[in-house]
Order: structure tokens, then C-alpha cells, then sequence
DNA sequence: GTGAAAGCGCTAACAC
DNA sequence: GTGTTAGCGCTTTCAC
């Protein structure tokens, strides 16, 4: 790595200035044309490649942007980072993907190399702690510093930053006013990790749609479950040992509702017949389990690309924050799509 | 981020030289310890932050490695992911990461941008179209830049690199011979896309197996699939369609996995009593589906942690080639556990 | 059409 | 104990 060819070494082979090497290799139309080709093939040939750092120190702008995400071990957070690439790899740029594993001290540490770094922009899915504890001196540090921040997901106030979400909300009433539709009578609600938005905003739908329908939501029937298989199948159980057994379950994701599948197979109920099941993400494996799971898709390919594009709006100039919400679509399968309708 | 306090800033503040800022901040003992203190409470106050990007410039050192995978959407580049990440966070690196979606130009032009970059490693697992077509000059320019370049899963050739794999051919072995032990007579391969380093080593394990146990390979129960259920699924469909049925599957990964115990219930065979399946790359979900999925763990984390450590010793000088070969790990689930042995 | 020089932010060798 | 200077690789302004 200390021996890359630079600038000056084409400089001495040609006996001229670093910096008629460098028109040259930019193509500057002031420099003969001939020794223009001469010296292009030749750093053609013996492999030169800029610096990008140099360049990075001199025009302040990495052509890098910083990645902060909670997790990487969910479909949605890879499909959000191929959607980013698929946007940001054709306009010359790169990625710095940072893992928070749902921890505040990472995120602040992340942060603050990613500032170090001086990458462009940071796009940032909040982790579980900074959300549960209020933790914002980071971000606001950040903020101050003039490092442009994109929200995704989970975002820390409602004050004027950018950001791209799914409207949860929306998607949960979807799912629950599906089960409705689908003739069930107790619709329980696996009731994502506390303090989260995306619990919050999906408890949130299920509970307004329920009251929309004229019914009141069942303390009994809502259950607390992390994103996990885990633990869908230890709420599923504990569902179905208690006295009010449901006959439809709105989940908070897909992994916890593979969880319950399984336990409602043990236990002999039909799916959907008995129980009509509805997760939410439209994980991948979704539609090709044994019984195809129904699920809310929230898009995350889309969130990554819409994110990509107000990045690169900001980059051009464009000063004025932006929110974008898409809207989620309930995919009907199996799991919930029963013949006899309410 | 044009706006970004420098060390000359502080130094005018402090009506001193850039140097002694910068003494100060890195704790030089040379500096009067109560300008030190000074110096670096009022930094800390106004929030600044070193330029990373100029000591790369200086050091010829970016404390970034590339990443170059050709998918992110399976468990097996996320858990890679997560192991880089864990080891490396903690040395103060941070990952560039590439999705080539299995695509030789995108790959070569990631390598580039990468090299460009000055990142301090690159660790690549090749791609489908470089694999088949053995496009290597971008590597072996790679090489010849210095750039060190540490192969994960595929590799281009046995000569002397870096690289990190698991064996896969053992994995393979094992799973098979475990079918076989568990009296299966018919045993079936959905074997990966043609050109693939892990399809084929997956095959031979299967093949090695059969006769070492004096079985012959035949032709009919070997299907090809792509690495997704659907392809399962279909793969499943000819099995079960054809006059030899078998009774046992070995499937290249555990999407295909999914989508043939789809098939294979849909008419009505009992898993594992009429038909066992085996899987690989043990994704969470596996052990969570209503029948849980035996498969083999390729140790994906560990790929990446023992990447990371490898890369490590790298940066600290070691300047020999390393090859490490993981060890699979066959693990036991419903899918395939029968109580009657051979 | 080409060269010389300054500068991006930082560190380190060398003064004093 | 602190200042001065040069330099990492590149571009760009100003000369000529």
C-alpha cells in the first residue's frame, strides 16, 4: 500500500509537472492531445488509480455515506441496504454499514467515526436503548457539527430532521381489520419489545381498528414478545393455555409468527380455520413455509431507495428537511385467507 | 462539514502553534500539562473532532476494510457481517460494504473503488459470473497494486492467498451419511447452481458419501435449484413426479429446504418418516418451522470473526499466506430424526 | 500548453 | 515546552 504509484512517479517517468499529469489524466482539453493519450495509457497500463482520499481532503466530500443500523440479521435491514446500494453504487459511492447491536454506546462510538471520517451523510435506524432511554446528545452533537442526518425506522422526535419511515400504523389496522373481515372474534396482538416505535405504532393500529369495529382490546390477548421465533412460540403457548383462547393473532413481525405456527400445529388447531394468523415485514420465507404466512410488507427495499434519493437530493443542494411515509401493503396468503367471510 | 473545526482553528484560538494543538490532543507529555488540559476540555466543549481522513492521507492507513460479498440477503453474509463487525469494532475499523449481487462488473468495479478508497484490506467472496467465467484479471490486479486481498467461501484458485472457507464438502458428507443411517435407501440431491464452489463441494460430499457406502449416484434423484425456495419448490414437484421417489432429500441450503417440505406436505408425505430432509447453513428460522429443519451450520459468524483475526495479523505484519477451513457441524432436527435406525 | 506554488488537516523531525 | 517546516496525493490558481 505504501508503494501505490502516485501523481509525482508518472511525473518524474515523464519528465513534466505533477500537475500536467494530473490535466492529463483528467482529460483537461488545454493539454496537448497527444501527450494527453501518451501519459493516459500509460497510467492505464502500469495500474495507477487516484487517491480518493486526497481528493477527499480537498473538495470536503467522501463520496461515503454512513450506514447506523440496530441490527443486520433481519430481512428488513438488508433489504434497506440493497436498496440504498442499488441507488447510491451507480452515482459512485460507498458504504459504511455500522452495527449497533441495539446499544447506545455503539451508536454514540459509531457516530463519531463515522463523523471522523467525514462521510457525507449518515442514515440512522435508532437502537433499542437510545430509544427506551431518550438518549439524543449524539444525534444533537452531530446535528451541530452540520452532519447531515437521515432517519429510517425508528427516529427520536418528531422536530424537523429528515426521514424515511413505513406507516405502521397504517399497516397494523390493515392486519387487523383483515382478521375482522376474516369472521374473527378474539384477535390477539403479539405486542413487539416496549419503547420501540414500530411496537408502539403496530399496537397502536391493531388497538384503533379494534375500536373501530366496536370492540375493546383484551389485555389478555395481548402479549409481549421480542423479534424473535423465541419468543413467539413462548406467547403462543402462554396464549393458548389461558382461558380465552384467540381465534385470529395479529403478530409483530413474521419471525415471532413462524413462532406461534408452530406451536398451534402442536397443539392440533387449524391454520386459518382456528386460529388465522397475519405477521408483518413479508420476510422472504413468508410465502414458502408450510402454510404460506399472510403479512404486512413495509417495503424496506423501497425505504433504502427513497433514502438513497433524499440523500442525494441533500447533496445537491436541497436544504429543506424532508419526510417521506410509504405506505405498507397486507399480503393475503394461506395463514389468514379463510372462504367463509364475516 | 465544510464548517468543521480544525486544529488551526484551536491554534489561533489559542494563539499557539497547529502543532501544539495537535501535541496536546494526542496527550504528547512533552506539553505543559495544564495547557494540555486546557486545550483539550475546550476541544471536547466545542466538539472537535480529529479528520481521520487526513491521517489516512499521512499514515497511508484508512482503518477501513472492504467488504465484498455477492448477496446480502441470506443469514450466512449477515452472520459474516456480524463476526467482521464483532471483532473489528473494537480494533477501530470500520467496513465498506459491497453487494455485487453476484455480478463480475460490479465486483470490479467495487475493487476498484475500494482500492481507490485506500481501504486497508479487501475480503471478497467471488461472485457467480467471475466464478464461471474465471474472470480474474481484476484480481490479480489487485494483487499487483499490493492491496491485500483475503478470499471468503469461493476462491479463484488453490495458489497462495488468504482465505477463510468451511468445509463444505464435509458438511455435506455428513449430512448424508446421517440420511443414510437414518435408513434412508433414495437419497435425493438439490444440488446449487452449476460454477459455485459450495455447490459442487456440497455435491461431492453427497457423492463421496454414497459411495463410500457402496451406493451409486443416481442421476434422476439429483435436481438442480437455485439458492431460493421457489426453486425448492419446483425441484420437489419433478422428485415427487417421477417413478423413483425418494426417501430422504439432501438439499443445497435451507431455502431450497423450505420450499420442497412445502411440496412434500402439500402431498401429504410425513416428514421425516416417508421423506427426511437435510438442509445447510442452519438460518434461525430453520430450527422455528413448524417441522424443524435438520441442517448443517457453516459457521457463518465464525467465518467472519476468524476473517477479521486473520486480517489483523495482516496489519501487524504477518506476511504470510494463511488458509483456514472451518468445521462444520451437523445439526439433528424433526426433519430428519427417525426413532428406527439402519 | 505547461510549470510553480499553495493548500485540504494533520503529524513528526528538527530547531531553539 | 513550543514553534517552524515539510509532506501525505491531489487540484487549481496564477504565471509565463
Amino acid at each position: 500500500m505504501g508503494n501505490a504509484v502516485s501523481i509525482k512517479d508518472l511525473a518524474r517517468k515523464f519528465k513534466c509537472a505533477p500537475s500536467t499529469i494530473s490535466r492529463a489524466l483528467n482529460d483537461h482539453p488545454m493539454i496537448n492531445i497527444d501527450t494527453r493519450k501518451t501519459i493516459q495509457e500509460y497510467a492505464h497500463k502500469i495500474g495507477y488509480q487516484k487517491n480518493t482520499i486526497s481528493l477527499s481532503l480537498l473538495n470536503k466530500c467522501s463520496k461515503t455515506l454512513g450506514v447506523i443500523i440496530p441490527s443486520i440479521s433481519h430481512y428488513h435491514e438488508t433489504a434497506i441496504i440493497e436498496g440504498l446500494e442499488a441507488i447510491l453504487q451507480p452515482a459512485g459511492y460507498l458504504l459504511n454499514i455500522c452495527v449497533t447491536n441495539e446499544c447506545h454506546a455503539l451508536e454514540k462510538e459509531y457516530l463519531n467515526r463515522l463523523y471522523a471520517n467525514r462521510v457525507d451523510a449518515i442514515c440512522i435506524s435508532l437502537s433499542q436503548e437510545t430509544f427506551d432511554h431518550s438518549l439524543n446528545e449524539h444525534i444533537d452533537l452531530a446535528i451541530s457539527r452540520s452532519m447531515p442526518i437521515i432517519f429510517m425506522d425508528r427516529f427520536y422526535h418528531e422536530s424537523d430532521v429528515d426521514r424515511v419511515i413505513t406507516d405502521d400504523f397504517k399497516g397494523a389496522f390493515l392486519a387487523t381489520e383483515h382478521l375482522i373481515h376474516m369472521g374473527c372474534q378474539r384477535i390477539a396482538h403479539l405486542h413487539g419489545p416496549k419503547g420501540i416505535t414500530v411496537s408502539q405504532q403496530r399496537f397502536r393500529g391493531y388497538q384503533v381498528c379494534l375500536k373501530k369495529y366496536g370492540r375493546e382490546v383484551d389485555d389478555e390477548l395481548v402479549k409481549q414478545v421480542m423479534f424473535s421465533p423465541e419468543s413467539g412460540i413462548e406467547a403462543a403457548k402462554s396464549l393458548l393455555d389461558q382461558e380465552i383462547k384467540p381465534d385470529g393473532i395479529f403478530a409483530v413481525n413474521d419471525e415471532v409468527c413462524f413462532g406461534a405456527m408452530k406451536v398451534i400445529q402442536e397443539r392440533n388447531y387449524k391454520i386459518p380455520e382456528d386460529i388465522a394468523l397475519v405477521g408483518f415485514d413479508d420476510i422472504p420465507l413468508s410465502a414458502f413455509g408450510p402454510i404460506a404466512l399472510s403479512s404486512v410488507s413495509r417495503k424496506s427495499k423501497k425505504i433504502g431507495e427513497q433514502t438513497a434519493h433524499l440523500f442525494l437530493s441533500k447533496m445537491n443542494g436541497m436544504h429543506q428537511h424532508q419526510q417521506f411515509t410509504l405506505e405498507p401493503e397486507l399480503i393475503v396468503r394461506e395463514s389468514s385467507q379463510r372462504n367463509h367471510y364475516s
